[in-house]
DNA sequence: CGGCCAGTATACCGAACGGTATAGCGCGGC
DNA sequence: GCCGCGCTATACCGTTCGGTATACTGGCCG
């Protein structure tokens, strides 16, 4: 493994266990055996490194959006694949959705708010529009993608969070579970 | 106004827009017009000050869960008195709200953590003996009371943090959406 | 009056912060 | 053989970090 795979891979270890502030460059380079010429060679500045990371290792977890791109008319199928892929990725990138869960509220004046803006900008969009597609079929949601999307990734954020904790598992029946909690509550 | 509640002001407002690692003592001092010496003098240490600003300023907050303590057999009364309670604390101190929300999922290893573990658990606590309690009437709820409780709490933040950014307005009409929404889901 | 004490300021501490100037290394191409 | 270049280290920059030693002030209590 190169300096700069291994740079990334200790940057996130410690940033997801302490956060972006704490940990500063110098005890990221002691960590990789390297010193900070070395890093900033490869990412220019903590902010670069912090931006590549969310940008190389992130991929999977856009390609979990793609569903809602292709929507045809199945609400409960999509958003279940959705569902199933973000937890799929949670549960195989546990340290870096620790780390994006954290960016999450981010103060928008933060490095780590602008470094997962456009990402997120991103994700809603994509949500939003599925639910206006799906608007088409249920009238009675019309008027509230924003909402939809928004509390459909807060609860799969909740669920990841629980699970990240050792309070859930993110298996195939949370996926069910969760995706029937929220098109139908919690009554059924 | 005594400068404990002016230092006490301006950490919370520079926190809030930053992060609490982004703003430095110097800075909340210059701030508030005083200097190191009286903030240390009130609060000990930077980490002294958040937990004051922590505990001083959401009793309100933990008003806002006493409906769970005092249920009655309704849940939805229940879960409406409580979205209601903290969509007013929210409304009435979102810059503190946004402080709380940055903190949610702070890292284990954190200040931030450690300042509101204590509140959070309690708070969980709280919901789950209501869902508990609500597990009686309702045996298909059973075994779930940490899910419900932790996805009712995130589909409040959620919608806090909507608001917080100008998508949604925390009124009557979104507890009783909100409420309806976490009870029979997105469809009716 | 005298003494105490809460509150505040000046000036400072060592350590850590993000970042860089400079120089050397090894290796592929000419 | 040697030049260029990607990569890495030593050593350093000015600034800010959280925190403190010391001293002064004003007001209250005896």
């Amino acid at each position: 493994m190169d300096n700069r795979e291994i740079i990334l891979g200790r940057a996130l270890e410690l940033w997801s266990q302490r956060g972006y502030d704490a940990v500063g460059v110098q005890e990221i380079v002691e960590s990789a055996g390297i010193t900070k010429p070395t890093m900033y060679h490869y990412f220019g500045s903590k902010r670069g490194l912090l931006d590549a990371l969310i940008d190389e290792r992130t991929e999977d977890l856009r390609n979990a959006l793609a569903p809602a791109a292709s929507y045809n008319g199945d609400l409960v199928a999509t958003l279940e694949s959705i569902v199933r892929g973000y937890f799929a990725f949670a549960r195989e990138n546990s340290a870096l959705y620790r780390m994006l869960l954290a960016f999450w509220f981010a103060p928008a004046d933060s490095d780590e708010y602008r470094a997962v803006a456009a990402r997120n900008a991103a994700q809603h969009e994509s949500l939003e529009r599925l639910f206006e597609a799906a608007a088409k079929q249920h009238g009675n949601m019309r008027g509230r993608q924003k909402a939809y999307a928004a509390t459909f990734l807060g609860m799969i954020n909740t669920y990841a969070g629980l699970a990240l904790n050792g309070h859930a598992t993110l298996d195939d029946q949370l996926v069910y579970r969760a995706t029937h909690q929220f098109m139908h509550g919690i009554f059924s």
